[in-house]
DNA sequence: GTCGATGTACAGACCTGTCTGTTTTCTCAT
DNA sequence: ATGAGAAAACAGACAGGTCTGTACATCGAC
């Protein structure tokens, strides 16, 4: 059944697994052995994959980046007519919010569970903040304006702290707060 | 030397210890034997004051809360006199975020850690939440206005975004932005 | 003597990672 | 096309360590 190593469904099933079980219940909290039950694959062979959790866990962590990011570019698409600066990106953030499971942004999780700076893990989720926001800057500038691009890294915190008021405080109606207050600090003379 | 089991000496000692460590490394990455190591205490001690290391858990949110409450009332008083709307309050943000060993919110790391919706400490964070976000609102109420007091909420989000920012990008400057753009959403015309 | 604290040993579970050996599957030379 | 061998996956035992929580005997202060 084997293929190459880069690409072997063996491989696929591990890292899907591993990505639900420590988005659900963080990474230390769930065991190898748990990940390999659940994915029906043997242990050698996830260590033939995966030399060590730490390799799994950055495995995982590029495999999220590629399905957030597929995540807002459709939703945004469906959500293509939703009125107010970045309208589709709120919805879809909305959207992620309240989708079954939500627990947060992956990567901020990472970095407190990791509570390392030298591990790959939190290295990655850095970068994908910062490419995060690029594209929010990028969206801005195209939607809204060059001007209102300066307000870009202000919008970026009220996403952050949207998402972690949906999480800590169990309200996914922060979405809204941002929504609006981004609209106002865009729109405002002189933005 | 032993006191009453609600003031010993041994549990300051053991609650001050477990919330260094915790904060620094994360609550599952520190074990039992850690602590009673590093309090110099023994075993049985803890857990004559604590049944479980959740209970444990839970006695140092709570007091990590007092000692939160405390830092903020005393920078703020050192920073009476900066500038701006809520000069004083984010320039205790940023003592925070410039404060050696920095890993943002105790309350939110404990919300991600956990992972778990019914255990007592996610409940105490998302009610030191609201209670800071109160503490925050009446802030605004009494150094700008009752009607900026509406924009509470979206401030209450950059703040908490500026905290995730500092800690996951390494971007303490943060706080300038979520400043700024305070300022503009309380000063607005119509605010 | 009572109560808190100590020190240490232990149970039982779980953790990561290694190892052995077998079976399946794909590739390639004939 | 077919047989040989390489590559991959499988099943499972095991080592060595760590975890939480319990138990027990002792000590010291009020």
């Amino acid at each position: 059944m084997g293929r190459t190593r880069g690409n072997s469904e063996a491989r696929r099933r591990i890292v899907e697994t591993a990505d639900r079980l420590f988005y659900e219940e963080g990474f230390r909290a769930v065991g190898i052995d748990r990940i390999i039950a659940e994915s029906e694959v043997a242990k050698a062979t996830l260590y033939a994959h995966f030399p060590s959790k730490d390799d799994l866990i950055l495995a995982v962590l590029e495999h999220r980046e590629g399905a957030t990011t597929e995540f807002f570019r459709s939703s945004m698409q469906r959500h293509a007519r939703a009125k107010g600066p970045l309208g589709p990106f709120f919805a879809a953030l909305r959207e992620w919010f309240e989708s079954p499971g939500f627990r947060g942004c992956a990567f901020q999780n990472a970095t407190v569970e990791l509570a390392d700076p030298d591990h790959a893990g939190t290295a990655f989720s850095r970068g994908f903040k910062r490419r995060f926001n690029d594209f929010l800057r990028r969206l801005i500038e195209e939607s809204v304006g060059e001007k209102a691009a300066r307000s870009a890294p202000a919008v970026s915190l009220l996403v952050e702290g949207a998402i972690v008021t949906a999480v800590v405080q169990g309200r996914p109606d922060a979405v809204e707060v941002a929504r609006d207050a981004a609209a106002r600090l865009l729109t405002e003379a002189g933005a």
